[in-house]
DNA sequence: ACGGCTGATACT
DNA sequence: TAGTATCAG
């Protein structure tokens, strides 16, 4: 058996790894195609990493708990209301579980199995459970787990931490003593595959502690579980929550242990317990596993156990499961594991959904639109709160529906997911996601019969809207625009700054209005997807193959999308304090201009428009939008964008508009809340045609760095892109000179939407905004960088 | 077709 | 890409 060969020497040893030559196994098994999403297999990054899971106990019950403390003590569970049953479980308290109550009974069994039972309702909120209180409970505790090492957001109630320079600093520095209580509740830990020789357990783990001549990694552990014993304690005095932990060398074995001792108890998992664990452990324990691949694994390889995987070479899984999974299983059986922790606080997007199980199942139009407006409340409600708390943007608006077919055809189609770009207000919400629903049920009822639409012979029995591609906004001292000038400046923005890169690749690219071609001259990440290699991706900001989508070939889309209806102006909008668009742009209205235009733009894009295809898209692109339509994009992201096309092209914008671009850009890195939120819509207003024609370089806004070939900076590889990093480079050597803020003429202010130009006029005098982010005083502080002038 | 609701991720 | 699927709790 393989474990005696654990328990010796060990072959090979690599990050909690123990590689061993597995038999072949001969058994033809069937082909594997089924499933979609499979694991991946992630090199390792470090040798010996600390990592923490960290996991609530029964969170919604604590939360409630807390709410109302005469609870506690009680058998408690949390359910969600549905007048039928007693409404269904989603948490159960500890007391309770002694009973016998499971999570996914109903109130009623659950009362006979447990009289005493005190059930608690979740929130109800237009007609829906709200799950806001638990929300916040979990960022409570995010908060708080943060403040050591790299924390990954996992769930509502889990939390990665990646431990490791912490662990390493402390057993450097040699573990300084810690406080008494932090002692005792780490010798509380569990230490998996420890001999309790003769000694009491605590005696044992604080022996395990202590000893000096353990493996290194083995310390590393104990300093983590040290960190983690503190981490929660913390926890718990600052929000009286009790949670439990893994302590291991990885995500996987982590998460693995921390569910095996709770609630309120922490397991820590050594290098040398892992084959002994794993040997043993039934395969669908294991994360990834519960479903369809563990199915698959059981009935198909005879798999059981994660020791069973063992036998299995490589190659043989990737021939049935895939190079990815195929590696991913063959690792995950030796306990190797190298997904790393993300360093993310913040959900990647927000959901609000509804099911209509059985008869309730939504039968006409006016009975969808509401459900469909109810949820899009919520939604907004969430994002309007992201906004003013995180400073962040979603872009993309995607409606979900599952439908159920009344009368005939087994066919049991899928309702298509329609998406498309997210603007803020909830009436405007409210509207696009009705639109995506319309264009769903067409093709829904479409394809099959065309008569059912008469006979409506369609129910829907779920409905969800979710808003996803959320982007930082820069904040004050971690603007993108600084961003892009320094790139190794360590990011120190508040939550998401590890992310912005991608984040930012994804916005910038995100189809929106506006031409995007420009970005691509300032946009560092190109050579990153070019590295990637990515057939697909060669292009982001292009879609190579030039084909609407189906969205957009309906005509009610296009319109919709495709250009600002200015009557959405509206007054709702308004008072609901969310305003619509600004994007300051050029409108370049004459052909003659913008063809003069466009031609210099592919002169200069010539090299990074690699395929004929994209050419023929950029051309597309020029048709349908006004060449100097400039998304508010451009503005927030990259004002150097102009800069560049206006010193190359000279005499296309003038240079007040340029100056009053790079100021409301300014505006918006401050944080301005009211600036954020015309920032917050895809959609565009446009400046009148330029007054009076100026270059760039007649008012001295650059001496230098105008060039198209001044990059210094060695782009990612050094093929054809290379000039896709001239307005990164413009921008870092800060071509702006800086303005006076009365240097900019007033009346280019009066081009600005009304709500904006007060906004901005305003911010002339600052000291008498509130609204301002307090370190830019002056509008002078914002134009004259640090660095020089 | 009652385990509801929410979120992440991989693949195409 | 947008859309589909799978997984998890």
């Amino acid at each position: 058996m393989f474990s005696s060969i654990f328990q010796n020497s060990i072959p090979n040893v690599v990050e909690g790894v123990v590689v061993v030559e597995g038999k072949e196994e001969e058994r033809r098994v069937e082909d594997w195609g089924e499933i979609e999403k499979m694991p991946v297999a992630r090199p390792e990054s470090s040798d010996s990493r600390v990592i923490a899971h960290i996991d609530m106990d029964c969170f919604y019950v604590q939360v409630e708990q807390r709410k109302q403390p005469t609870l506690r003590g009680h058998p408690t569970a949390v359910v969600q209301y549905n007048s039928w049953k007693g409404g269904g479980l989603i948490a159960v308290g500890y007391e309770a579980r002694k009973y016998g109550v499971k999570r996914s009974m109903r109130g009623d069994e659950a009362k006979k199995v447990c009289p005493d039972i005190q059930l608690v309702q979740v929130p109800v909120a237009r007609g829906k459970a709200d799950l806001t209180v638990y929300r916040d409970a979990g960022s409570e505790v995010v908060s708080i787990l943060s403040r050591k090492g790299r924390c990954e957001r996992a769930s509502i109630d889990e939390v990665y931490l990646d431990l490791t320079e912490v662990a390493e600093t402390m057993l450097a520095e040699n573990p300084p003593e810690r406080l008494e209580t932090i002692c005792e509740e780490a010798f509380k830990s569990h230490v998996l595959g420890l001999h309790l020789d003769g000694s009491s357990n605590q005696d044992s783990v604080k022996k395990w502690f202590y000893m000096s001549d353990a493996d290194r990694r083995d310390k590393l552990l104990a300093c983590g579980a040290l960190i983690v014993a503190e981490l929660r304690l913390e926890v718990l005095k600052e929000t009286e929550y009790t949670c439990s932990a893994g302590i291991a060398h990885n995500k996987m074995l982590a998460k693995l242990a921390s569910g095996m001792n709770k609630p309120a108890q922490q397991t820590i998992v050594p290098l040398s317990s892992v084959s002994t664990l794993l040997e043993s452990l039934p395969i669908k324990k294991m994360k990834q596993l519960g479903g369809k691949l563990g199915n698959s694994l059981q009935a198909d390889l005879c798999v059981d156990t994660v020791g069973d995987l063992l036998q299995f070479s490589e190659d043989k899984l990737q021939e049935r499961y895939g190079i990815n999974t195929g590696t991913w299983l063959w690792n995950i059986a030796r306990g190797i594991c190298g997904e790393e922790v993300e360093g993310r606080l913040l959900p990647k997007s927000h959901g609000s959904g509804k099911t209509f199980p059985g008869r309730q199942a939504l039968k006409t139009i006016s009975s969808v639109q509401k459900w469909i407006y109810e949820l899009c409340e919520e939604l907004s409600e969430r994002l309007v709160r992201d906004l003013e708390q995180n400073k962040r943007i979603a872009h993309t608006l995607t409606l979900h529906a599952s439908a159920h077919k009344l009368n005939d055809s087994e066919s049991l189609k899928k309702f298509p997911s329609k998406s498309c770009p997210l603007r803020y207000g909830i009436a405007k919400i409210q509207e696009d996601a009705l639109n995506l629903f319309h264009a769903g049920l067409r093709e829904y009822i479409g394809i099959h019969h065309a008569k059912m639409k008469q006979h409506n012979e369609w129910a829907i029995t779920g409905l969800s809207v979710s808003a996803s591609k959320i982007v930082a906004t820069p904040s004050g001292t971690h603007s993108i625009t600084k961003y892009f000038g320094n790139k190794n400046q360590t990011s120190s923005s508040a939550l998401e700054s590890n992310d912005i890169h991608t984040q930012d690749a994804a916005y910038l690219s995100s189809s929106g209005i506006g031409s995007s071609v420009e970005l691509h001259l300032s946009e560092p990440q190109i050579a990153n997807y070019e590295d990637e290699a990515s057939d697909k991706h060669d292009m982001p900001c292009f879609n190579p193959d030039g084909d609407e989508t189906e969205v957009c070939k309906d005509s009610v889309f296009t319109t919709k999308f495709a250009e600002q209806d200015p009557t959405l102006f509206g007054m709702k909008e308004q008072s609901n304090g969310i305003t619509e668009e600004i994007s300051l742009s050029c409108s370049g209205s004459e052909k003659g201009l913008a063809s003069k235009v466009t031609q210099s733009k592919m002169d200069f894009l010539g090299p990074v428009l690699k395929s004929e295809k994209q050419k023929r898209k950029f051309e597309k692109e020029k048709v349908t939008h006004s060449l100097f339509h400039y998304g508010l994009k451009i503005v927030i992201c990259d004002i150097s964008a102009l800069s560049i096309l206006s010193g190359s092209i000279s005499c296309l914008i003038d240079i007040d508009h340029l100056m009053l671009a790079k100021y409301v850009h300014q505006l918006f890195c401050q944080g301005n809340s009211s600036i954020l939120k015309y920032f917050a819509s895809g959609n565009s207003c446009s400046f009148p045609e330029p007054r009076h024609v100026k270059t760039f370089q007649e008012r001295g806004a650059s001496s230098s760095g105008m060039s198209v070939q001044g990059n210094q900076q060695q782009p990612m590889s050094g093929t054809t892109l290379s000039t896709c990093n001239l307005g990164q480079d413009d921008l870092r050597s800060d071509t702006w000179r800086s303005y006076k803020s009365d240097e900019i003429d007033p009346s280019v202010l009066k081009e600005l939407p009304p709500e904006i130009q007060a906004e901005v006029r305003a911010s002339f005098q600052p000291q008498k905004r509130a609204n301002i982010v307090k370190r830019g005083s002056s509008i002078d502080h914002y134009f004259s960088p640090t660095a020089n002038s």
